[in-house]
DNA sequence: CTAATTTAGTTAGCCTAACTAGTGAATACT
DNA sequence: AGTATTCACTAGTTAGGCTAACTAAATTAG
């Protein structure tokens, strides 16, 4: 039961790219979600899954430092993904005290045949653009980024 | 503490473009976490609140849609966020069941003055492009979200 | 027009996953 | 050598979801 009680609200004085770009970063984490789902996980161990395929192996330690959550959650959240067969830890042959995360071959495997074609497909849209253009929507992508980091880094001030 | 076990993992085979989009999904959570904590709110909260103030007033009922959360959840949140003096409940005048909530007029001030600066500053990025340049990067952009909304559809098969 | 069903919001109680604090073992300082 | 730090883990707490059940109002059926 939605009323718009007149219009005195913000119009969208925003361009498409914009919108589509606000876009994106919704249907991204509906992507994540779903993926998530599909394996049967939480949205934070797929996380550390992604990180774990991506640079693993990782101490408890790197993963609570990449996740920004503590290191007994870590401890917790590993718990979970090896009881599921996802991740396997190993002794730090460097150092006695510590432990090394692994993703499973077979779980790395599954995570990366959903990724993958998901990561193939929006590399692949450059493809429709000719080269000026590819440098130009990279360039874009930059500086919005780099915007964006500005404000992220400037909200505790 | 990384361990390389030696180069038998996927290369970066992706085009710099596509790193820059993935980053910037991953700056925009940083962003909403980081807006959420300067308003002392959960991401929840935020969420509710941003749709209230672009779309509000809203029913309990559409805030749950909206969130994907259950009405029950949406209860409790609108107590947090009316106890903080953010959103207000009226009585919904065309269903006397219905309660509408809305976002204060100073919470919805506040919330705006953090966001506005960044829609236009990532809107304004579009400025330094002329104006060729700048169909070319909303038509990737639509694109991606095209090839996006295909694979997030066909999660569930 | 009354009775049954549906819908809206809330309340109560449970579960997951985060947190902090504290422990024992190994490593790093000086 | 002795102290301090770091590492992973355990225990206990808290936040914020969920489902189920309840009340009140609106709608539909007979």
């Amino acid at each position: 039961m939605q009323i718009d009680p007149g219009g005195e609200r913000p119009p969208a004085r925003v361009r498409p790219a914009s919108q589509h770009l606000h876009r994106l970063v919704e249907l991204s984490s509906e992507f994540e979600r779903g993926l998530a789902r599909e394996l049967g996980i939480n949205l934070t161990d797929l996380e550390a899954m992604e990180h774990l395929i991506q640079d693993g192996p990782l101490s408890p330690g790197d993963i609570a430092r990449r996740l920004g959550i503590s290191a007994a959650s870590v401890t917790i959240a590993v718990d979970r993904l090896s009881a599921m067969g996802h991740v396997s830890r190993q002794p730090n042959p460097l150092d006695r005290r510590g432990v090394l995360i692994s993703a499973t071959p077979d779980s790395r495997q599954r995570t990366m045949s959903v990724l993958m074609p998901m990561i193939f497909a929006v590399d692949g849209v450059l493809d429709e653009f000719e080269p000026e253009q590819q440098a130009t929507i990279t360039r874009y992508l930059l500086r919005v980024t780099d915007r964006y980091q500005e404000k992220v880094d400037r909200l505790g001030d």
